[in-house]
DNA sequence: AATGAATGAGCATTCATTCAT
DNA sequence: TATGAATGAATGCTCATTCAT
């Protein structure tokens, strides 16, 4: 009667890729069965409806996600530091759910309308204050430059780092950490040569 | 024959802004009909298809883009100046054109697969060329850090102005020149404070 | 405010080869105006519906089509030279509005069976009395043969001629007098050697 | 993978008839499965398409169709025994596949036009191939008569057996061996008394 | 756990028809 | 007489979902 967590875990992560790769509306129920190889049907012994096997997909991410980010601004760094530390968290959830973060960049905006998918919003006002905070934290320590709009500073490290997520290939040339080093030195110093 | 260009420009006006907001897939025929107080078949009367659609909206964006762009990289500027002009252009197209580089942002990826929208891996394919070899101008004239990997560097910048898209909003608080103008300061010299 | 006649026949010329090409249903009435050079709806002010032109492309032609045949079986010919004369109508009236009767073969059927098209059955049963009546007369006359079943040979006479409808190209290298002539003599005699 | 054999095999013969009654464009899939008592969606799920299915109804006629002709052409009868037995096999094939038969009179000559039914086109080539050559060694050998256009009475022949399809009703008072026997005694010794 | 067959709502598209100009 | 723009009903088809087996 109850289906096993283990079935339940490989199909989740067939339905990511699937999703990922061809936009959340455009995947059918059916897509995503052949992908594991049973019959659209049999999806609904597992899951009860599409949108719970989305909604899966992201809240466990997101609770992933948030439990690095938890970490990192509960351990009292500097602003550049954290700055440094979120990045680098980032890339590494980036490198574990590549698919459930490229289905969140692209269908959060609009997914984030109903109810039931209201944590994206909880989720996007935390981050929102953790970074801003952060940023903030840094013009008034004079290690972030104060002559920038801040929100606009905010929305340019945000997307900088997750855009990643489409072009990101796990198993690539560089480790997640390696990538986060690069960005965070083009984010902080800039990609002009200094005089 | 064809029927008046002012309507279909209002429609496709119309569209672009729909399919901006939910989704290509997501966003029904009739929507669209509704939004401009019609009825969903008499949208056949102007164009042929909810492709056709797209498809106009995308390549007359795209025309307009490589209008500005050409002109920017057949002026024979400095590496760091042409960066400077594209992305001022480019911020300038967000402006005029949100909804189509939502659009485009959105559903380029697999729009390309198809053959109608072949041109959409040509224009990929130009833009690519542009900004890394003007890229590479400039890491060879010691104008950018040559310690960086470059096709990362492109990824940044190219993803850095483009997603400026999903949250822009025309007749803001800034110029489109004015963002152009921080995002290109965050970019060339860094956000942290040089010490 | 009332249509010209002449333009009326004109584009009921044009109208009745398309249905015979591609038949009624399949032929839209924007093609009809294509063809004719105007506007779908323009059709409107000459016809009040694509069922009325078809109308009077089949009435048309049945009545022209009776005033052949009446005249043939008033003129007190023997059962032989009856059915001589009707073959001969047939091919003539096949010949001068081919697509009519290529219509008919096609759509009277289906059509019979609306109210507005009732006269298509009247016509039939007239045709069938006609034939019929001939050939009786033949039998007994011992003109025709005795021993067919006298149903079959109807449809047999009938289906031979009007079915040439379907392949016969005016102005081709017969004659509609000369294939007359070869269908009633094989008809009649048959196609085998006489022994 | 595939659907049962069995409820293909029903729902095409409903669809059969009801395309052979109503004509092929005329048939919604509704209608269809209405008479099938099922949901029109529902038969996508054995078929692809309307047209997959009017496909599968003439193709599979067909093959069956020439195994008959194919075995009665390579027997090395006589020319005139060879109309024979083609003209019985054909009544056969009208009485076994009134429906098809019907359709394909209608309907194959717009459908040849189409790539993917252009094993009519074949077909009937074919079939002109085994006509025209039995009627041409027959007057060859003088069975059949030298005086008659030979296209022409290729024509006749034809048509007189498959127009039939358009009245026949299986289970009628005449067997198709007996009316293949009338028809024969018709085409082949005409319907006139021999003096 | 999974299949086979179906449902039913919705979708893009077509098309005869209308009507003010 | 004809156009341009629209209507509205219908059509072929898709797809998430259900459920008896």
């Amino acid at each position: 009667m109850t289906p096993s967590p283990a079935r339940r875990g490989e199909l989740l992560g067939v339905a990511a890729e699937v999703f990922a790769a061809q936009g959340y509306n455009a995947t059918t129920v059916r897509k995503i069965a052949d992908e594991a190889g049973m019959l659209a049907g049999s999806l609904y012994y597992h899951f009860d409806s599409k949108e719970g096997i989305l909604d899966e997909i992201l809240s466990s991410f997101l609770d992933e996600l948030w439990q690095g980010y938890d970490e990192v601004l509960a351990a009292g760094l500097g602003p550049r530091e954290t700055i440094e530390a979120l990045v680098t968290e980032s890339f590494r959830e980036i490198d574990r759910h590549r698919a459930a973060v490229a289905i969140y960049q692209k269908e959060s905006r609009h997914l984030a309308q109903q109810e039931r998918f209201a944590y994206l919003v909880e989720s996007q006002q935390k981050f929102e204050k953790a970074w801003l905070g952060t940023l903030e934290r840094g013009v008034a320590a004079q290690v972030f430059r104060s002559d920038l709009d801040i929100r606009l500073t905010y929305r340019f490290v945000r997307d900088t780092v997750w855009v990643a997520a489409s072009w990101y290939r796990p198993g690539g040339q560089h480790s997640p950490e390696e990538i986060a080093r690069q960005y965070l030195s083009m984010v902080l110093d800039g990609i002009a040569v200094r005089i």
